[in-house]
RNA sequence: GGCGCGUUGGUCAAGCGGCUAAGACACCGCCCUUUCACGGCGGUAACACGGGUUCGAUUCCCGUACGCGUCACCA
């Protein structure tokens, strides 16, 4: 069965050239984790900084952990975060099929190919057993590896079921070159005769990687630095194809401690997790691109940017060897920053559905509520237990009413309420102003200090010592009939 | 265990032979203030260790320690 040379040459045909092209090439087994995450970020951002070619493809070829609905998070992930991909299994594009099962055949011809130029072999070997070790694999011990190709293509064309190993040189060494790591030098005897085709037909992931890499004119391949190892196997497969070696860009790990990867089974956020707990897109972006790579020169020093910032100063120079732990605290950090950068309306829109979990009573503007809340909230789901005393006077203690700064306690919060209550039941208007003359006003009548006197009424308005906001925000938006209402029930409690 | 890679404050990090070793988060203090926060100002805190090379090493080389990765018909 001869090899037919044309389909190469077809398939050579279509590569594009001359532009920068990368891929982000997740399989479908489970989530987006933040490392997912940072991998498609960079990889869009090399992209996007040389005006490349961003694309898409899912590396399905373990069909033993397809997991349902995986690729629908992968796609809805990018597009939430804005990493649009030029090319990829639902849009299509000059080099398609994007989904590694749906490329099964071509694997194979290269595969087949490979065997011909005599840097692969028919492999009829059992499945070998996990048996542990004696760490020496030994290759030389395979009878395939040398097995007559005239001999073993009988026994393929009979049906016996194989496998397709890359014949690695016995001796010599292989150096290949990463853009972060530098030139990386190793004994070819320490690598192994890696499976290229498994006896299901599917590809390994090592082989359908540098297959689809070269047949998509991928320029800067991005992965985890777990493949580290493996690469000086893809230069030996490079070289014998005689393709040209794409940029190898290898990222160290997001931890989630010293020792661990973050993970799921850690019960470490995904992105959606994330979201779910608050945080926004931007700024886990933000955040993300900083963890591991930080920018040079004159903006060494800048660290909020937008995506389209990333864009224009992203560089592969400024990517770390060194694994970076994730931390939840400056991720938080972000947001807050991100939150108050919002206009006062987007936000407002924003924590609309948070304040509204616990705030129930349509009187109550939450829009005034956002507004105060904007520069004191970290996460949207602080929210709602932040501003729940505005539905529900909570149960608390008269001892909140002393406080030594603002020079109050029960004796003081009492004339305070008393003489408050009147002032404000005779306020003409019930607006932010109003009250806040009237209290300014009654407080220089009284001769006590602002705080004196704003301490008690807040303290009677919400029922709590933190607030967002100030005693004058607080009644505007109560209204003043449960304004007046939880104040008396105040004095009465200093009564008490 | 073999091979590979890594190591600047608690964390993210700048540094690319000569610096009082940036900046950010967190933490602490002060100021502002109608609480908390926001904001402003200031502070504590680091080059893993040992040899070289050099007039001079955080920067270059070699060891050691520690850590991580890999050694799958998983990616």
């Amino acid at each position: 069965m001869a090899l037919d040379m044309t389909y190469f040459a077809d398939m050579e045909a279509k590569i594009p050239h001359g532009k920068v092209r990368t891929r982000f090439a997740p399989s479908p087994t489970g989530y987006m984790h933040v490392g997912n995450l940072r991998t498609a970020l960079y990889t869009w951002l090399i992209a996007r900084n040389a005006g490349g070619t961003f694309i898409l493809r899912i590396e399905d070829t373990d069909q033993g952990r397809l997991v349902e609905g995986a690729t629908d998070v992968i796609y809805r992930t990018m597009a939430e975060c804005g990493l649009d991909h030029d090319e990829g299994p639902d849009v299509g594009g000059p080099v398609a099929p994007y989904i590694q099962s749906q490329r099964r055949d071509t694997y194979g011809h290269y595969a087949r190919l490979l065997v011909e130029k005599g840097h692969a072999y028919y492999c009829f070997c059992e499945k070998t057993e996990s048996e542990e070790d004696s760490g020496d694999f030994n290759r030389a011990a395979d009878p395939c590896r040398e097995l007559d190709p005239a001999v073993a293509q009988a026994r393929v064309d009979a049906g016996e079921p194989y496998v397709i190993r890359q014949k690695i040189p016995a001796c010599g060494t292989t150096t290949f070159h990463d853009a972060i790591f530098g030139d990386i030098t190793v004994d070819n005897d320490t690598l192994d005769d890696q499976i290229l085709i498994k006896r299901d037909g599917l590809p390994t992931y090592n082989f359908a990687n540098v297959i689809d890499d070269h047949l998509m004119g991928i320029t800067h391949v991005v992965r985890g630095s777990e493949y580290l190892s493996s690469a000086p196997k893809y230069n030996l497969l490079y070289e014998a194809f005689g393709w040209e070696v794409p940029t190898y860009v290898h990222c160290s790990p997001v931890m989630r401690d010293a020792h661990n990867k973050m993970s799921k089974r850690h019960g470490d956020p995904s992105y959606e997790d994330l979201k779910a707990q608050g945080y926004l897109t931007e700024a886990i972006l933000n955040y993300v691109a900083l963890l591991g790579w930080s920018p040079r020169g004159d903006k060494a020093e800048q660290e909020v940017f937008s995506l389209k910032e990333l864009a224009e100063v992203f560089d592969i120079t400024g990517i770390s060897k060194s694994p970076a732990i994730f931390d939840i605290e400056k991720l938080t950090h972000f947001n807050a920053l991100y939150l108050r950068a919002m206009t006062p309306e987007a936000f407002a829109a924003t924590a609309e559905p948070y304040i509204r979990q616990t705030v129930k009573n349509p009187t109550l503007d939450t829009a005034a509520i956002a507004a105060l809340l904007q520069a004191r909230c970290e996460r949207l789901t602080d929210i709602p237990e932040k501003v729940a005393f505005f539905e529900t006077l909570p149960e608390y203690d008269k001892d909140l009413f002393t406080n030594k700064k603002s020079k109050t306690n029960d004796q003081v919060a009492l004339a305070m309420l008393e003489a408050a209550i009147p002032m404000l039941e005779a306020l003409p208007a019930w607006t932010t102003d109003a009250i806040h003359d009237g209290l300014i006003a009654l407080a220089e009548r009284l001769e006590v200090k602002n705080a004196t006197l704003m301490w008690p009424v807040r303290i009677a308005a919400a029922g709590q010592a933190v607030t967002p906001g100030g005693a004058v925000e607080i009644c505007a938006i109560l209204g003043r009939e449960e304004c007046l209402r939880r104040l008396t029930l105040g004095l009465e409690k200093l009564k008490a």
